[in-house]
DNA sequence: AATAATAATCGTAATATTGCGATATTAAAA
DNA sequence: TTTTAATATCGCAATATTACGATTATTATT
């Protein structure tokens, strides 16, 4: 084995999974980090700025772009990537609810 | 290669990026979900509600353990796993942070 | 003590991820 | 138009993850 099974689960469970999935490489939290700083960005200088190499950071680039983390506009013969709100909402709304609910149980 | 280069970034980005793997599954995301709804829980149970055999789902729950998401306390000869809320809140905290600097932001 | 029930661990096959060198692709600059 | 710069894609090796049958603890019950 090894396949995911997806099809078991719900859609919004699955959703959840691949946004928390792209965001679990550090690779990938630190672009996200340094989008954040930089408040614009070019992928070169995310290379310089990453201990790997230009094809990796590349491939990273594009599953955060794939879970709909960040987006990338082409700006001249460089691309400008950055965050995408929308998901982080998606994620912060989830967590919170998660939160909300806890604090209300009596379990362990 | 395949092993990640977690030696290269900042601990809080390794810790962000292993919790955040942790729910990288939707059986995992299930497990929690299935927690908070019956708030309180025995392995069985879980295995039960879940599309997989007693032994994956031992092996979800012991992800999940070990990124402190959730925790196992005996109880009689069963177990009962329960969330987590510490960690729980660092990612609230941490997308929050996130959502609030990605607001103030002018760049796509 | 023997049995049953619950959950963890072991071993292993199938698949996915990570990382990077080599090679495209694309668009600006000379 | 040739060259240069910035990214993406391909292909592959190393490693990690997912899933589960078989087995092993561990504890309750009979």
């Amino acid at each position: 084995m090894g396949a995911t099974k997806t099809d078991h689960f719900t859609e919004q469970q699955n959703q959840i999974a691949t946004i928390a999935k792209a965001l679990g490489h550090p690779a990938r939290i630190a672009i996200i980090e340094y989008l954040l700083k930089v408040d614009a960005c070019i992928c070169s200088d995310i290379v310089d700025e990453l201990p790997l190499a230009q094809p990796t950071v590349s491939q990273h680039l594009k599953e955060l772009k794939n879970a709909g983390l960040i987006k990338g506009n082409i700006e001249g013969n460089a691309i400008c990537y950055c965050i995408d709100e929308k998901t982080f909402n998606i994620l912060k709304e989830y967590f919170g609810k998660i939160i909300l609910t806890v604090t209300n149980q009596k379990c362990c």
